[in-house]
DNA sequence: CTCTATTGTGCACCCGTGTGCACAACATAA
DNA sequence: TTATGTTGTGCACACGGGTGCACAATAGAG
């Protein structure tokens, strides 16, 4: 049987309550009795019930963690730094797949407001502005990670996608490339208008049939490269919205017979762990996950203490890694030394 | 403000307490004011306080996950499998890392049980059976999952790893090798005794030099083969616990000079989805991680219905995948074709 | 018509903890 | 002595929902 504060009540011959207030340190309590009741607690192993004082409390100590897919590289760093963060604070942290499925986002956002969780983060599968108005109504202190409208007034922690995007075909530009595809997340969209701004800057009109819509897995990689190669004429560069997805691809340009990077450039996002060990390794755009879950859980500790008036909007920098999956077009070498976009990268970063 | 049953039951002008009954489908109540109660509480939007219900019932459809490391791919592929198991049977998971500390998991432990959670799965940072059997006395459904005591009488998912050690050995001793690392995790004893028992087959006795201790990173992989490759007689193949630490050793054996598999043959364990795409492709023991966790979900909804009288020990058999990363001896050929030891794993399997 | 099932609903109280308020015990000041 | 704080403790009740039991309403049998 667990011990509550009424047997060591019982055992010390007071009134319940004056155990729950000396173990909550109210200055009501006598010293002398704060001891008697601390040490008798710890004696017989007393441990709070959340459960029942969550329920009087209306706090349960508890949060919920939304995202896509925890058993992606990304979104499983992404967790890691939020559990790390909301351990320290004393919460723990339900986690919930939804494979940016609508109805499975709904089915766990209410299933986490039926337990009482006292903030959820988010990375919404469904990012119109209704939709997320009304979750921000809910009344649950809220941070949307990795994704969200900044026109909202709700906080949120990203990478700045637009640049990563952005610097990536800049990259790919520098070295000669002008037949870029981009194989494109379906919810994602920053990066994508960073790579069409910087083919704009070269005049470069965004040729749709270059651009195929993919889940972000490598079978979904794969599948989407092996339209691009098969085309009469194949983009010489591919850039693919995150690693897994240049995996597949990898797999697919190779099935075709092209090697990368001497037939087709291939480059990445996110700087997942592999990236450095694959063959070649491979060029991407490094964005901290683990500290994308620890700031977005830090501003919803922030939230919930209601230490935050205004909602905070943090957007961390990505960097261009450059590696060897990228070669320079009409010219024996793998990839070029330190072009102008790395400068410009360096001083985006700063 | 959010609906209670109270509130429901006011503005029909009945109990709260025939709401509770009709909306949990008792059979005393009217298939008339059933109705009627149902289709205003969905009117009003009416979710059940989990917390207030949780305290009544003593149960709250919570369940716990205490691993080493969400943001590895072992275990966040086995967290899909338990969170994907246990949301269709109406559970929240909590997710838990440890790093293997064993405070950390005693604090994870007591969060949870704070919590009232209906169930926990864990994978054990400490091996010690007084400390498990704590653990099982505490009263609450446990199953271990990738570690456990087979001794003890307690449910547990995980795989064969002695048989996975033993035949990743078998294999590189049938390619000719005699001088073979094993780059060994902690905790985990299993797999290494595959080895050990394999070596005793071709009358090799285990050099401990030979068998490094590492925690299960890249850079603890790195770390410990580094030591090996700069042996006066370094080893002619090095199997390390897993892929991420061969992914490490793969690092410092090039970052040494050498090349695999013409110098060093590697090898890994777990089959993570990068492994076929590094260079050389990886070969490694493939050991289903989603499926791990999903058989160790069903076993403890089974535990936490009352449905299981005996312990279930489930144990998941792993296969050989041989791809580019082992030489054979003495050979020119790269990896020898479907030696005698993958018949065996067959049969193993079967 | 009374007696007895059957069915549906309400009452009281529980789960474990928290909190406003009353009040007892004691000390100090008038 | 009485009036007036302090300080510490207990009481009642709340949080939202669940459950054993009593009992009212209705129906059917004798």
């Amino acid at each position: 049987m667990k011990v509550t504060i009424r047997q060591i009540a019982k055992q010390l011959g007071v009134h319940h309550t004056t155990v729950s207030r000396a173990l909550r340190n109210s200055p009501r309590i006598s010293e002398n009795m704060r001891q008697r009741i601390k040490s008798l607690a710890i004696k017989l192993g007393y441990r709070p019930n959340l459960v029942a004082s969550g329920l009087s409390t209306r706090k349960t100590f508890n949060v919920g963690l939304i995202v896509a897919d925890i058993s992606t590289t990304f979104f499983s760093q992404v967790a890691r730094g939020v559990e790390d963060t909301m351990r320290r604070a004393g919460y723990n942290v339900f986690i919930c797949n939804t494979d940016d499925k609508i109805e499975d986002e709904k089915f766990h956002w209410d299933a986490l407001i039926s337990r009482g969780v006292d903030g959820i983060i988010i990375s919404p599968a469904n990012l119109k502005p209704r939709y997320l108005q009304k979750l921000l109504g809910a009344g649950v202190p809220i941070v949307f990670i990795d994704r969200c409208l900044p026109s909202l007034r709700a906080s949120y922690v990203i990478t700045d996608h637009f640049s990563g995007g952005y610097q990536m075909t800049k990259y790919l530009l520098s070295l000669g490339h002008r037949r870029i595809a981009y194989v494109r997340g379906e919810v994602e969209m920053g990066r994508f208008y960073g790579y069409e701004h910087a083919l704009k800057e070269y005049g470069i009109p965004v040729d749709n049939s270059l651009t195929p819509v993919c889940d972000f897995t490598i079978e979904g990689g794969k599948k989407a490269a092996k339209k691009l190669v098969r085309m009469e004429h194949p983009p010489t560069a591919i850039f693919c919205v995150n690693d897994p997805v240049a995996l597949g691809a990898m797999k697919a340009i190779r099935e075709h017979g092209f090697r990368i990077p001497e037939d087709i450039s291939l480059a990445g996002f996110d700087n997942a762990d592999f990236a450095e060990f694959l063959q070649p390794p491979l060029t991407t755009v490094h964005q901290s996950k683990y500290e994308l879950g620890e700031e977005a859980a830090r501003i919803l500790l922030q939230e919930m203490n209601g230490k935050l008036r205004e909602p905070r909007k943090v957007e961390l920098k990505p960097v261009l890694v450059i590696r060897d999956s990228c070669r320079h077009i009409g010219d024996s070498r793998v990839n070029s030394a330190l072009p102008e976009c790395l400068l410009l990268a360096t001083t985006i970063i700063a």
